[in-house]
DNA sequence: GGCATAACGCAACTCGACTTGCGATGATGG
DNA sequence: CCATCATCGCAAGTCGAGTTGCGTTATGCC
């Protein structure tokens, strides 16, 4: 189903297929087992191009995960700063509890040997998570439940660290009442 | 240096011997770079005991890890509980910063497989660690800086939380300000 | 439409993590 | 002092990640 077109493809054709084939594969043999034997087979591609263009296992499991999970958080706009917070951060826990959450955060901070390619898609990828989530924080200012001149990323970090920290560190859940008392503590410290 | 004895050794000793030799190789050679051959060799013993102890390498470099750096962090005593909080945690920020800090926590959320001694240990490490951390919290209290009924991980991960998230989510480096920010947050939030 | 070049297929590697069966030896309890 | 049994040494092997050199083909550019 997935490998079509007999005629060999190349360039981004290849990228989108391998990237396709691999989320497939993690999906179906979870992240450690997913071989990328199996993923190139899967697209249709040689082993050797997946090596040349992603260069390790990480990288491309990680890519792969971006790729499927960029637009996996939706926004809340309850009207309501506290209710969007809590509503956004519960949802972020519950992603991280699942598999695929936690090796996106797991394959973030994997091997520490490339400084290249690796590092800078990292830190673009939560660059960008940081940005969209910004909005909660900008609407909070213009409800007046935050100061004008609150460090939206502070904000941020305040609510998703403690969430994260609890859920891949110590393997404990997170619930709701959780998630809504720090998102109180931070309000209330913060304003 | 490190193989004395000619005769073969069993049980414990060679449990620390092999830890004392992983943490050697890990120190020469990086976290990632540490073989366990190397290893076994450094330690003089063959490969098959390491693997018949501790199954998989990521459980002997976390054991290593946790063993060596199991009293690293002094917990300080300065009078003031703003204080106190933000020397430990910045403490703890420089520390992850390290590669032996990083990889005590990437190794923490290494291979998701295990489920069994390797989640046990982390648990374990984490509570250690919590515990051990908790006197900064019970001193506030008696000064009068907390509430009595405040909860102690709960102030202690909303300072570690988001040190780490910056730290090795996003690769930033965290400053002695941003602690004391955090601190002075959370005490006010919860006073 | 022809041509240079970068991307891909392919095969044959290296290398290190991890496994298995068996024989030898060390640390106990009687 | 001796038998037992868990632990260790050893050899041989599996398995998947990552590499390399070379031939082939698609694709953009003139």
């Amino acid at each position: 189903m997935t490998s079509r077109t007999p005629k060999a493809r190349r360039g981004e054709t290849v990228r989108r297929a391998v990237l396709t084939a691999a989320a497939e594969a993690i999906e179906a043999d979870g992240v450690a087992g997913a071989r990328i034997a199996d993923i190139a087979a899967r697209a249709g591609v040689h082993e050797t191009s997946v090596y040349r263009r992603w260069g390790t296992r990480a990288n491309l499991v990680l890519e792969a995960l971006m790729d499927r999970l960029d637009t996996a958080l939706p926004l809340p706009d309850t009207g309501s700063t506290h209710e969007d917070l809590t509503a956004f951060f519960t949802t972020l826990a519950s992603f991280l509890a699942t598999p695929a959450g936690e090796s996106l955060v797991r394959a973030s901070t994997a091997t520490s040997d490339d400084r290249d390619q690796f590092d800078r898609m990292r830190r673009e990828f939560w660059a960008a998570r940081l940005a969209r989530a910004k909005v909660l924080v900008d609407r909070g200012i213009d409800r007046g439940d935050l100061p004008a001149d609150v460090d939206a990323e502070l904000v941020l970090e305040m609510l998703a660290g403690p969430i994260q920290l609890r859920v891949l560190l110590r393997g404990e859940r997170v619930g709701r009442e959780y998630v809504a008392h720090l998102a109180d503590l931070a309000l209330r410290a913060l304003r």
